[in-house]
DNA sequence: CGGCGTGTTGATTATGGTCAAGTTCTGTGG
DNA sequence: CCACAGAACTTGACCATAATCAACACGCCG
């Protein structure tokens, strides 16, 4: 939990307008970021939150890109969410203090970390926070609400393409190229977050290429025709 | 929004162990009561929140019951959550301050309300309270994902024995008969919460009575082996 | 009693899961 | 640099589950 003078503060960090800090002020932002501790950077596989753990911190991805997962009692692993920079994780931990799966690194990853005590201090001082915390807890909320009805409504298909025109919404925020990009998580992942197998999602992919709506070379993907990926959700 | 001298204040309320007292101290939910306002009875099918309204109060479940629910691009409904007594809805608004889904009333509905001013002006003095709202939204997190992959991962009819094990539940925290009751939603409601369709549930459902694990009399359900259902979640 | 909404049951079909065989990618060590 | 091994991925054949289409029964209202 080493932090080094040459590190970022929030309010010069690249990632402010899409972190936390995005709704704060100035001054909020300077006080929030004396609160921020910096770790230092895991590797591939790293695990960053386990389940079951006591909740003591929001943890936000500051490079790299992880995922949310746990086992079910069949022993099937499942994918809650993926976690791109600037994003935050173990929210859910809020329901009972604990965290209930696991937060692991898909590739070298650097983050920061938020002790929930001083969390709830500043909290208690800075109303913006206390407003900017609800918005990302309704957020997860409304995006996991929004992906249970999708899973249970769109097909195969229709979920994949949901995937990629998401992730590359969500690069294209962080000023990252949003046409061609390469997956951080194996076909295996991508099928347990959608529900699918991983033959199906590799399936799918392979019509969406036949189509000529995306370019597909091992984990690197290029979007031709996003709008056609789009139509597929009106089912 | 009447409120006459003979409505219980939450003190004294009896889903004050379950509703958002539930953790406050005496104090508190003295303070908390004051904020509250309590809305006239509403009859069957009665919307008490539309999607895409601006988000200005949270609302609590009385008495009966409620779905959260909304239309899906093909003009398919899906069912987000049912809504018990003390349960709080609407909470997916706080992600951009209006509402994604409808609160529809399944049957004659009591309610209360907490207008979003007075409970964020209530948030900076009371701690208890701020805890307490973080908690509501990490619960509601933790159960939308939760459900999203168990509907990802679980068989038709894994998933309904889990609603009627969830329902049992929840309705003996109420200190309600747990193992005999009326459903209060269609089986198309059920199978918009659960990703099916209605006569996957009302096969399913035949298929645990005779299997002898429950008695089916229109929409009155008796559990009679509740373990044998939950025993359908292992796969 | 009649009519409609709700629910059940049956026959058929399609989507995606399973099992299996191969291919490509990646990283490692000679 | 190449050879190799193991993992990740693709593709194919077959099958099971649940969706669809359809007919019918029940229950609740007038």
């Amino acid at each position: 939990m080493e932090s080094t003078s040459t590190e970022l503060s929030c309010g010069s960090c690249a990632l402010s307008r899409i972190c936390l800090p995005a709704h704060l002020s100035a001054r909020e932002t300077r006080i929030l970021a004396g609160a921020v501790e910096r770790g230092r950077e895991l590797q591939s596989g790293a695990r960053l939150i386990r389940a079951g753990a006591r909740m003591d911190a929001l943890y936000v991805v500051r490079s790299g890109s992880a995922k949310s997962c746990g086992v079910m009692n069949d022993g099937e692993e499942y994918v809650r969410a993926f976690n791109l920079p600037g994003e935050v994780a173990g929210l859910e931990g809020f329901a009972d203090g604990h965290h209930t799966c696991d937060l692991v690194a898909l590739e070298p990853l650097r983050y920061c970390r938020i002790p929930l005590g001083r969390l709830e201090r500043l909290m208690e001082t800075l109303p913006g926070l206390r407003r900017e915390v609800l918005r990302l807890l309704g957020q997860s909320l409304e995006e996991a609400q929004r992906m249970r009805t999708e899973v249970s409504m769109v097909d195969a298909r229709g979920r994949l393409a949901s995937f990629l025109v998401d992730l590359s919404r969500r690069l294209e925020r962080r000023n990252l190229p949003p046409m061609h990009f390469r997956l951080s998580m194996s076909r295996r992942d991508i099928a347990r977050h959608l529900g699918l197998t991983l033959e199906t999602v590799s399936r799918s992919l392979g019509a969406f290429r036949s189509a000529g709506w995306v370019e597909v070379r091992a984990r690197y993907i290029k979007l031709l025709q996003p709008k056609a990926l789009a139509a597929l959700l009106a089912h």
